[in-house]
DNA sequence: TTGACATATTCCTATATGAGCATATATTGA
DNA sequence: TCAATATATGCTCATATAGGAATATGTCAA
């Protein structure tokens, strides 16, 4: 079996780097397929593959105006990828302290 | 050019959904490789091929212990996920406002 | 209706899987 | 040293890209 689709949910679509800026660009303001093309150095054709990977996995949103579409980040489509990664936000905090401690416990062996 | 190597870093070691449930199982405690492959129903070959990927990407470290390999999470790798995520954090909270005015509005009007 | 602009889609290619199976490597105990 | 246990690695195959170029589709203005 081949790796999963980029489309099978949003932590596969934004494995690919280019799609976290996408994502990254979009949250400041909804922005046109040229806007993003500009800010990113990227063919047009790349940028609105992209912009379809994103949307197929409801990351992104988009609506016509004239002939532009506008996109803008469905912030709530990242929640599960926060949450996921929030389970493990006690062992770090742990690790962390862990490591002050031992810190700490190198200076009073200074003194 | 074919898409990123699930080894370049850890958004895309987390693409796939096994080793996602290999950290969640790893995050209760330290485990074995016979102990994943009972959790999990995979072959041992390919829970010894995910654990490469997610060891060469730094989400888990091994120890070896007589005979075995015992795996451990390594939290701190998962941070720059989290933090990733969060700078979106503001946007759902604030569609989640949203939600919660127009629910209000409605109940508003009923009355 | 037609030309121009803005996007989306198709085609092609090189590449990177992920699973299963077979085999190699490492470690222990007799 | 040798057999058994525990993991890791090599090989093959089917599949899914991601980028570039070319082309199709959609929309507006005259």
């Amino acid at each position: 079996m081949a790796r999963a689709a980029t489309t099978s949910d949003a932590f596969n679509a934004i494995a690919e780097p280019r799609r976290r800026y996408i994502l990254n660009y979009l949250a400041m303001q909804e922005r046109s397929v040229s806007e993003i093309v500009d800010a990113m150095e990227m063919e047009q054709s790349s940028v609105s593959k992209h912009l379809k990977v994103l949307k197929d996995v409801g990351l992104v949103a988009a609506r016509r105006e004239g002939r532009q579409m506008l996109y803008k980040v469905n912030a709530m489509a990242i929640r599960p990828l926060h949450e996921w990664t929030s389970t493990f936000e006690r062992l770090w905090k742990h690790q962390l302290l862990r490591v002050k401690e031992r810190a700490e416990a190198r200076n009073q062996d200074k003194q």
